[in-house]
DNA sequence: GGCATAATTAACCTATAGGTTAAATACATC
DNA sequence: GATGTATTTAACCTATAGGTTAATTATGCC
């Protein structure tokens, strides 16, 4: 029952069939037809994927004639952007050499290491 | 099965507990103990929590004692940030309103809309 | 060795995700 | 109003997510 939005959008996400279907909206809006052509899946699992990104807001969907074409609502992904960025200084190269550096320096007397101990809980 | 890099990642994050884990890991490596702290919930579920980051590369775990520290990895976070980064473009208020006039203009003379319509589809 | 602490594993439960096929709905056209 | 096309809904299935409690493993200390 989780239900805040960026959970909501991850979960969206979470999904590689979903992340093409907002990639080929990049390119225009399409027809739910249009959209399923390049997957092998049916039109309800379609019809699926487009109302989970509908919900986490990451696509419209119009209405003319039988067609319910969709278009890309990109307002979400930037909430994505925003969370992530947080990270930044976590990934950069430089950060993580001077994290590990500083942890050599530290674990020099202790007996434990990471990764290293960690291969032998390796199972199946 | 979906076992994508990107969709592991994004499955890890599509949950707050994680998340607010990840959040926690910033300010320096914690026990597991420590991470459970301020959830309600049992150790084995934190503990099944922490192993979908570990599998998503987002923690790495050390070995002390009977302490199995955690510290961040942020690298997938790169990959996400990466990811958001492609559809900026999308939704930035700028193109919103372009490719709302522009929009607009191109449906003056058809009967449809986006949103109107959607509404009279809700049920329940 | 025996006890306390830290964490994981095992066994289980329930809800949801993602898929299916078949039926229903909505609209345009003839 | 019957037919064809686009899409959704219904009913169903299986696997997985996220949680539980109880038992197990690993370690430090006395």
């Amino acid at each position: 029952m989780i239900s805040d939005r960026l959970s909501v959008t991850f979960a969206a996400l979470a999904d590689p069939t979903r992340r093409a279907i907002l990639a080929r909206l990049m390119s225009g809006e399409a027809s739910v037809t249009q959209l399923a052509a390049p997957f092998e899946i049916s039109m309800p699992a379609i019809s699926k994927h487009l109302k989970v990104l509908e919900r986490a807001g990451l696509i419209a969907r119009g209405h003319e004639a039988q067609w319910r074409p969709c278009r890309l609502k990109a307002g979400p992904l930037k909430d994505v952007a925003d969370w992530a960025e947080h990270y930044r200084r976590y990934w950069t190269e430089s950060f993580d050499r001077l994290d590990n550096s500083l942890r050599e320096v530290q674990n020099r007397e202790k007996k434990h290491g990471y990764g290293k101990h960690g291969e032998k809980r390796k199972r199946a």
